[in-house]
DNA sequence: TTGAGACCTGAATCAGCATTCATGTTGGGT
DNA sequence: ACCCAACATGAATGCTGATTCAGGTCTCAA
């Protein structure tokens, strides 16, 4: 017997028009107002769909916020390694998935608002986004000291959360509060930042 | 006329005791189950009044969390800064500032979970959060800098956020995640990284 | 002891919103 | 041209929960 919930995936270019349509309009509608507050029709009128229709592909409110929270997840790691993969020096690194990640939170001024609601919304879902990308975080600077390019006396994961963290807080102060990628002046800093942080002394 | 909306403040010991029971019943439910999932019965019946006081000291829902948030903020900058004030060398004082922040987290585990909320509840009040934080911790860098404590070729607002945020990733991964405080290997990278960060090379 | 201000109460009101469901529409394979 | 999955719909249902209000109760100064 197959579960007679909503459709897991669409089957037809239409109905993954649709589904995407509707995930769009999630992405504005929980990040503007906030998941709790956010309703379903609001939703599906910014999708220029019926009400209905959301039951189509999502057996409730909360099965769409996790499926864009996973989405927005899946795209950041994935711009983020588009821009490092073919780089070599792990500075480099740092200052392209910096940069990437400003980008990106400009092109989804909600990503905070989401990820944030996701706090209290459901937990494991919002650890897992954090612990998704410390995960690759870990490993990129585990290959990077392998190959002699940082400092070897720091704690991977350790570090893996600061800069996380510096990459968000950043991203709140100048991205999201400014209105624009961060200035030259707090990009030299971080810079130096990354630089005395990862190089061996 | 004086506003008809609820006393601004309690008069009398017991009226204020009957007001923080309810915020310190709010902390733990706005905490717990986010601000519009928190119904205002739940709160009363943990602070155990009735639901009509509620509306004795808040003239809504909304009131009783921004008070929450600016008593919490109040709250972190007093112990931060006790445990900072008789300090003199900036390492030090990073140190004792991080320290105390973890020991903030610990006490108050709804922290996060009530600030983030406060992103999508009040925008104003959550960048009012931040931006009280990194006020002071500017003014704290600019002083060590001017006494040759601490490198000059950063901008201290820029530094200042960096701070801020690594102490809220690993106050999230270790207290919050790990339910203690950072591990010594987590402490010795952190030592680390403020020294290589602050320090003149 | 008593009056008055301060404080407390919870049933009733009312508006908002998630979810259901009975029914209609589409489109591409034959 | 026809058929049937797949897709789309929105009025109706039911529940949840913020806020109101009409009326208690406490406490202490006189």
């Amino acid at each position: 017997m197959t579960a007679a919930i909503a459709r897991a995936l669409p089957v037809t270019p239409r109905g993954q028009r649709t589904r995407q349509a509707i995930l769009d309009a999630a992405e504005a509608v929980f990040g503007e107002q906030g998941y709790h507050q956010a309703g379903v029709a609001e939703i599906t009128r910014r999708a220029n769909v019926g009400l209905g229709t959301f039951y189509v592909y999502f057996p409730d409110k909360k099965a769409a916020f996790d499926a864009l929270i996973r989405e927005l997840n899946h795209s950041l790691r994935a711009e983020i390694q588009a821009k490092i993969g073919e780089l070599d020096d792990r500075i480099e690194m740092e200052r392209a998935g910096f940069e990437a990640f400003f980008r990106f939170v400009r092109q989804h001024r909600n990503l905070y608002k989401l990820i944030r609601q996701a706090e209290s919304v459901d937990e494991a879902l919002y650890r897992w986004h954090y612990e998704t990308l410390a995960r690759g975080y870990v490993r990129g600077l585990r290959a990077a000291r392998s190959k002699g390019q940082i400092r070897t006396d720091l704690d991977p994961e350790t570090v893996a959360y600061c800069l996380m963290a510096m990459a968000e807080g950043l991203g709140m102060r100048w991205v999201l509060w400014e209105g624009k990628l961060p200035t030259p002046t707090a990009r030299k800093t971080l810079d130096r930042l990354l630089r005395s942080t990862l190089l061996p002394r």
